[in-house]
DNA sequence: AGAGGTACCTGGCAGC
DNA sequence: TGCTGCCAGGTACCTC
């Protein structure tokens, strides 16, 4: 389900809630998340205060004074805040007690997603450690991408989606960034010239702050922290518009597979 | 080292 | 109506 921008927005969304909250417990209905949920999160993340939330790649990091948890929601996995009196419904795993009233819960039906708990600096944990820089900072540019690229075969489609060359970017947003970039998603990396790759990573910044600005993409079930869906369906250009016009030249949107995933493009902007 | 396939899991939908 | 097969926003891990 959720990409680096409903990532964001669902950190934005609890912050409010978390920041400072000394935690009243964690329930857990169902361990068998990606990993086993540890043992850990009972006995000393439950009655931490988290100080803050942070987001590296789609990993939410809750940081306390002993620990940091690791959540990430996979493919279908959303956080809530509710009230506490609100019944848990199928594949509401987790709970984390917010004070009296308010309860954060983790609903995950394919059970992708994971919470981990990590004491040292969680920016070293296996999961983080290799992760390529965020998108939207100042250390992801063309160079770098050319740098990147250099003699590499594979399709650029994969190349972006790869989280050690740049974090975050999933099937959606790489996409809807090579559709405004002009790329064909096929091409080869290391066969993309400088001026190229600048374009293509203007196109990814842009395409994640115009999703994040209007609250992510809601496909089927994305909806932020407080319930309400995300509008960047209604701005796709490309995704999920197979067989309808291309808004820039109006050819026919084509879907092809690369790598058992879907792929949107036009033939005729797309080079 | 890079590239490609497989696995994890459930729900929704199209087609028969 | 009910079954089967396929598809879905992610990514670690395996083999070649």
């Amino acid at each position: 389900m959720p990409e680096l921008p409903e990532v964001e927005i669902t950190r934005r969304g609890i912050e409010p809630y978390v920041r400072c909250q000394r935690l009243g417990g964690v329930v857990i209905r169902q361990r068998q998340l990606r990993w086993p949920v540890p043992r850990e999160i009972e006995s000393r993340f439950a009655h931490q205060v988290i100080e803050r939330v942070h987001r590296r790649a789609k990993y939410l990091l809750f940081q306390t004074g002993s620990g940091t948890a690791i959540l990430h929601l996979g493919m279908s996995g959303s956080l809530r805040v509710i009230n506490v009196n609100t019944p848990p419904q199928l594949h509401d795993h987790v709970d984390l007690m917010l004070g009296q009233q308010k309860v954060l819960r983790l609903r995950d039906p394919r059970r992708f997603g994971a919470l981990l708990w990590c004491e040292r600096d969680p920016l070293d944990h296996p999961l983080l450690k290799h992760l390529g820089p965020e998108p939207l900072s100042d250390a992801f540019d063309g160079e770098y991408l050319v740098r990147q690229a250099r003699a590499r075969r594979v399709a650029i489609k994969g190349f972006i989606m790869n989280s050690r060359i740049v974090a975050g970017v999933g099937n959606i947003y790489a996409n809807e960034a090579l559709f405004s970039a002009g790329i064909h998603p096929r091409r080869a990396a290391g066969r993309i010239s400088g001026a190229r790759y600048q374009r293509l990573a203007d196109a990814i910044k842009a395409v994640l702050q115009q999703a994040i600005a209007v609250g992510g993409t809601t496909l089927r079930d994305f909806l932020r922290a407080d319930g309400t869906p995300g509008y960047f369906r209604s701005e796709l250009q490309v995704y999920a518009r197979a067989g309808e016009p291309c808004p820039r030249c109006g050819g026919k949107i084509r879907c092809i597979v690369q790598g058992q995933r879907a792929t949107y493009y036009c033939a005729g902007c797309q080079h």
